[in-house]
DNA sequence: ACCTGAACACCGTTCAAGT
DNA sequence: ACCTGAACACCGTTCAAGT
């Protein structure tokens, strides 16, 4: 009675076997809950079978290995980021405030979503492994290029190749939000404001 | 033949037991080995007693658990850390190059040391639970706050408290690191020269 | 084609027992 | 006091066998 009941799927071929409407899917979801439940670090490939009510060796008809899988939470992540971003520079119209905001979204998003984050750059997780991922990643970024570009554009940025200016932006916002997740700021005495530290840090940085 | 002998302990009072001279100290240096041949990731308990010669059961008498050796480990990180901030400080009377030569000193020990460096920022370590590890991460961090000091005492950096300049410096300095280390700038297309990235960067932040 | 059951080689951790 | 040996409850992964 612990398990979870199936969910049969709704498509009329599908006949009623023993097989799962579409474990992929099941896989991915049981991940992305227990990832936010307990972290990548609880992470444990025989535990997500177990919530998706399959056996141990199940999940390696869809995912080579345990990496693979953290790797499809991870992408889920990078999207997840990128629709963020994407709705703060729609709904922000002045290009220095759209800056501002986008800076303030990101380091809001991966603090509301340390796991999440911290599967998207954590050590246990090598990119190069999972185009999808690079992918999902790279549109996340380019939110960042194109705001930039578009502040160059109307005279808030210093001309030049947007990397110029995403890279150390991106470390910024990278840094804040890793330390305020590990804790480190307060650890060393800073108030834990990572809002309000990217704000003040965005402007040092870019607009002096 | 594969284990390496045991170095029987110098003090005459020790007899020649089947009593292992300095374990504690054999751990952290079979744990610090481990780290940097294989990373955190494949850092093993087992594997440690292995290479310090002892039973699975052994290290309990001297570390709490997995995490209390990765964050001997850790510790050991931020006192190199630290000696080489330090010295860095010590060999630049001129204050402006000071601060450029610290935080290229920076990215480039945690570049340098990867697995270190994820031993003292990564998920696996909580260091609430380790006192000595956050006065070693304060020492490391107190360099950074007394170059700062002394460039507003010059009147290089605006007055006030040191921990505001020393957040937005320390976020952009870490996150350099970790996206260096992940290879996520180089995934995105940005040039991977974590050292003139950061001289870059620091001048934007600080010297505008 | 997709999943199970059992197995293999590991883990971290505990605890009685040895010296 | 310090360490061993054996055990427990787990892992990730593989593979024959089932439907």
């Amino acid at each position: 009675m612990a398990r979870r009941e199936k969910i049969p799927p709704a498509s009329p071929e599908q006949r009623d076997t023993y097989h799962h409407g579409d474990l992929k899917r099941a896989l991915t979801e049981a991940a992305l809950g227990l990832v936010s439940e307990k972290g990548p670090k609880g992470f444990t490939l025989r535990e997500v079978a177990r919530r998706a009510g399959v056996s141990a060796a199940a999940p390696y008809r869809h995912f080579a290995d345990k990496a693979d899988l953290l790797a499809a939470v991870a992408t889920q992540g990078f999207v997840q980021l990128h629709e963020t971003l994407n709705a703060v520079a729609a709904e922000t119209t002045d290009l220095h405030a759209r800056m501002v905001n986008m800076a303030r979204a990101y380091v809001y998003w991966a603090v509301s979503h340390p796991d999440y984050y911290q599967a998207m750059f954590g050590a246990e997780t090598d990119k190069s492994d999972h185009p999808e991922l690079l992918t999902a990643g790279g549109r996340a970024f380019a939110d960042l290029l194109d705001a930039i570009a578009q502040c160059q554009e109307a005279g808030i940025l210093p001309n030049g190749d947007p990397l110029e200016i995403a890279g150390p932006t991106w470390s910024l916002l990278h840094g804040i939000s890793t330390l305020s997740i590990g804790h480190d700021l307060s650890h060393v005495g800073i108030r834990d404001d990572p809002q309000a530290l990217a704000e003040r840090s965005l402007k040092a940085l870019l607009l002096a």
